[in-house]
DNA sequence: TTGTAGGCGTTATCAT
DNA sequence: ATGATAACGCCTACAA
């Protein structure tokens, strides 16, 4: 039994093959009723489904958008993609996912591969810092939208999706300084070449700079877990008065846990600890921890309306060019507050 | 600029179609150097990409192999796609994943999608407690994993990959009485019709029965905060003896933890406290929390393993039925201890 | 209301 | 070592 064609329904049916793909896609306006159940009749009994590959080859657009995540083993990745799933799904677009494992070089294969697959758009949580890295698909007039991270040089015309990074971590130190903090430790792991990690230190340093604080950044990179405890330890001998921990995304927090645990220090009364964090587990460590919370999942759903725009599939005009309609927006953070902190 | 094709290699190259063809597919075997340069120099200078879609017309295969989760949002369902993703990519194919959403009518159209794409093989993580429902899969042939849940009518000859949940339970279930527990308390949130949590249910049951012990089972389903609060404190205060709360999914912890929170009970003093888990957060909650863990990456892993041997694309002849190449695994579930349980 | 035929970009077969 | 050409399954003018 080989693959069941339109033109087999054609023949059963006794109809040419112009009406049964007219009535695939549901064409009925003219056609009568007696062969509108005919060819109903057959396909269900001969199980036909479309070649949606063939399509493709007919029509310009794929109904396939790629998604290419920086890590799909962290939460916020997943969290990220379900945003973005969401909205696609029901526009009638299928996604192909792919995990550049914080590598630059994965990611560079991962984008020809779906501009091989032709897809209609691409939503990118980026990796590299230059945004030559995505030229390939600026050229080809692919559809785009950068999420959650963004590349310096990134031309204005290209959609662009992130938190609130700066601004909130700036409003963070702050608070902190005000809450009595002398130092500011800022904890981050970035293993690949670009971060949101960046912005947020930047927003942290202008903060301590105002409020004549120290802020001390410390990269932990992929070093291991021995690493991470004899730094904190060190950086904490070497500071004087209040000292409080910032980790700078939520799985960090996990690692920077064990370490205190270890070197038997507490929070809130040794040293103040806040997390960024996209998940709710942290409540439940103590009596929770402050944090600066993203909304991952609207992240994922603007970056896919946008995506949407561009490619007109929402009735707009979907001549001319998609990067018109391109559109920058930035979700805030918000501050979640706990005991894991302490004013003076 | 319209798309580059094959055909303007061809041209600018001063070659023939087939020629470029064979170039792009690596057969370089009967080829002159200087026309297997000039070709090249011709595709690096056009940005040519061969269509996906086109290859497909032409192939039986399309090298897209599509992977349905219960629940992309739940951290289990996305290391199991983390798990198929890093096995699949490197043999070359591409992956269209889906969320259920543990829905089994979406399950239903996504199926319909996915067999339209003419995907090379599926792995699904399924919702539905009939095997009917992925009858068609069957019929047109392509290969098939289920992962993680199990329909109790599966044919033999389909694939599965499942942890060892009934058999973990039981024999937790004799560990937790021969702690002194006289009540277990097994809480599921069953929101799909089918789920691994029935198997867990059996364990527990069984060793119950085995113990002399009192099993209760206890369905948050869809239900609230404030109902399962209520439900809680109910059976609590109905039970007499030692009682030992178990959570059969990692996410329905997190409303446990609240509830007993909201209701002022502690553990492991009032109750004691297991849960099934797919992660590393809890052993931060207090003291740690007594767990039992599934590996989601390695049932990814083998999952793709297994579908990759039905395709026959690691070698093997790719004759006959694929379905003949299906294997059923069981993988471990292993106890990790905490003091959120307490000997008497 | 229904049918015919050409072409989408590739690859495979069969020449040269 | 290289070419010409016929499919692959579908859609869409253009006819009838």
């Amino acid at each position: 039994m080989a693959k069941v064609t339109i033109a087999d329904i054609a023949r059963e049916a006794q109809v040419s093959v112009t009406t049964v793909s007219r009535f695939i896609n549901g064409n009925y306006g003219k056609m009568s009723q007696a062969t509108r159940t005919r060819i109903q009749e057959t396909v269900d009994r001969l199980e036909y489904r479309p070649s949606a590959s063939a399509r493709r080859m007919r029509q310009q657009s794929t109904h396939v958008v790629g998604v290419i995540v920086a890590d799909i083993s962290n939460v916020f990745s997943s969290l990220l993609f379900s945003g973005i799933y969401a909205q696609l799904q029901p526009a009638g677009y299928d996604v192909m996912l792919m995990n550049a494992n914080n590598s630059t070089t994965q990611e560079h294969d991962e984008i020809n591969r779906l501009l091989s697959q032709e897809v209609d758009g691409l939503i990118i949580q980026p990796n590299a810092r230059e945004f030559a890295a995505y030229e390939p698909i600026v050229s080809s007039r692919t559809p785009l939208v950068m999420v959650d991270r963004e590349c310096a040089d990134q031309p204005d015309g290209v959609a662009k999706v992130v938190a609130d990074n700066e601004e909130s971590c700036h409003r963070m130190g702050l608070t902190l300084a005000d809450m009595g903090y002398d130092n500011i430790v800022v904890l981050s792991r970035t293993r690949s070449e670009i971060s949101a990690q960046a912005a947020r230190v930047a927003g942290f340093a202008s903060a301590a700079e105002e409020r004549h604080v120290l802020m001390v950044p410390v990269e932990a990179d992929s070093h291991d877990q021995d690493w991470l405890e004899r730094r904190i330890r060190t950086t904490l001998d070497h500071l004087s008065g209040r000292t409080v921990l910032v980790s700078l995304m939520g799985p960090l927090l996990f690692d920077i846990l064990a370490a205190l645990k270890t070197l038997g220090i507490r929070f809130p009364n040794d040293v103040g600890l806040v997390s960024f964090d996209d998940w709710r587990w942290s409540q439940y460590v103590q009596d929770g921890i402050y944090l600066l919370e993203q909304d991952p999942q609207a992240l994922g759903r603007e970056a896919a309306r946008n995506l949407l725009d561009q490619i007109g599939a929402r009735g707009e005009d979907r001549t001319g060019d998609p990067y018109a309609r391109s559109r920058q927006i930035t979700l805030p953070v918000t501050v979640v507050e706990a005991d894991s902190v302490l004013a003076r």
